[in-house]
DNA sequence: ATACAAAACTGAGCGAGAGCAGCCTCCGGT
DNA sequence: ACCGGAGGCTGCTCTCGCTCAGTTTTGTAT
């Protein structure tokens, strides 16, 4: 029951999310809804999404925290994103034809399976909803930006705060997580492929963040010490994130 | 005449880009038209999108270059990528209240003003529209991905090379470059901001780039000196921007 | 021809972060 | 109670790319 209950919330969530930006009615609602149909598991080890598959799924993830990733010939890997309740996760990888990057679960996950048939017929019934999933897709894209600010533009230290400092915002968004911190199942290899560092380095980062007393990563926890100082001392900026009023009825 | 013959290529090139998707019908075509009325031009200097500034168009581009960029507190900046003739720009900005990144002309460039309410309402018209931007947004983000994947695990020369030989591909889907290479106006400094890098580092690895015999950019074109060598060199794989097959009717 | 600015280029020194090698700690399985 | 493995942590060395401080070249206006 417990369970139920969090599926509803999450359910929910999405609709909230989508809904935020474009007002959406009972039949857009209901036809959101109906993708919700197909409810599976996963676990950490067997990926949702193969990079160069075709024919993949998109999923919208009720629980659990899954990354989204490129692997390189030489094997090193670059995490692009971390998926969290509520996410999107995969679109690209149904609306072209071979999938450009891999997704696998961090943690034990709940997600409902969407097909490219179903999700691109719900666009015919209900443009509105078109204009959600476009708005919400852009939202992606601003994130894998400021990603990308992240790695071209700030030191070791800025870029892992800012990291934790957006994650941190993100769950806020959906309840999982306060300005006093939140919880996180990341190791430091899996933060080190997100940051484009190693995992030695981002070790002597956490531990100079803890220093600063600006915040600590300990035991899947991440506490802000010092929230305001934090973010100023990156430029912490949630405009990006902020996109959260009806532009359209 | 020439400028106008050029205007109808263009033109027809976003259609093109989009209709690889999804087969668009003439209605589909003619409201697509429709969106280029607003024909403008811009120069170098002038911003065509201000990073915080609300009620702000988008663009399709018809001819010449412009760079989207991310500018910090710091004064650093950071280019998140340039665009290119048949190129959308500044879609986040209408769908988002608040612009979250700037856009400035790099030539002189000639483009077509898009409002919010023409492109939404365009897409209550035809649905099929609406799914052939979220395509053309998500192909976009898969750039965007390849970026931070350079920025993240790549070396300075594997990350030049694999950003020129980008903008190769690009640029020949366009008609306007070739495996020998391709005109290019980007100074050394704006490649410095792209790629993360100093101007003075992109310096030194363009010439090594030049020593080995993998490329050379001198006066403004790009010359692929080897191409084969250079792309497996840096493991270039075009997957992501391959995905011209229709996947809808 | 001359003047000037922007871009291209070079050299010397330095520092952030990588690479390597190893130890510690926690936790689940038998 | 013991074992094994994953994750966390530390010290040392080295290198890639930055910083600073120039000079040279190219293009444009006079």
């Amino acid at each position: 029951m417990e369970k139920s209950s969090l599926m509803t919330i999450q359910g929910s969530s999405i609709a909230r999310k989508l809904g935020s930006f474009v007002a959406l009615s009972e039949t857009e609602l209901a036809v959101l809804e109906d993708l919700h149909r197909r409810r599976r598991s996963f676990f950490p080890g067997r990926d949702l999404v193969l990079q160069g598959q075709s024919g993949q799924s998109a999923y919208i993830l009720a629980s659990g925290w899954v990354c989204s990733y490129k692997i390189q010939r030489s094997g090193s890997r670059q995490i692009v994103d971390f998926q969290i309740p509520g996410d999107f996760l995969g679109l690209r990888s149904i609306l072209f034809r071979t999938a450009d990057h891999s997704a696998e679960p961090i943690t034990t996950v709940e997600a409902s399976e969407i097909h490219a048939r179903d999700l691109l017929q719900a666009f015919g019934q209900t443009p509105k909803l078109a204009t959600a999933v476009l708005w919400a897709a852009s939202r992606d894209e601003a994130m894998v930006v400021e990603h990308l600010v992240n790695l071209g533009r700030r030191t070791a230290l800025e870029r892992t705060a800012h990291f934790l400092l957006e994650l941190g915002s993100r769950l806020k968004l959906v309840g999982l997580g306060t300005n006093e911190g939140y919880d996180c199942p990341l190791s430091q290899y899996l933060l080190a492929d997100a940051l484009g560092l190693t995992a030695v380095h981002i070790n002597r980062v956490l531990r100079e963040l803890r220093e600063e007393g600006l915040l600590t990563f300990k035991k899947g926890r991440v506490t802000f010490d010092n929230f305001d100082a934090l973010v100023t001392a990156v430029d912490f900026d949630t405009t990006y994130l902020d996109q959260d009023r009806p532009l359209l009825n």
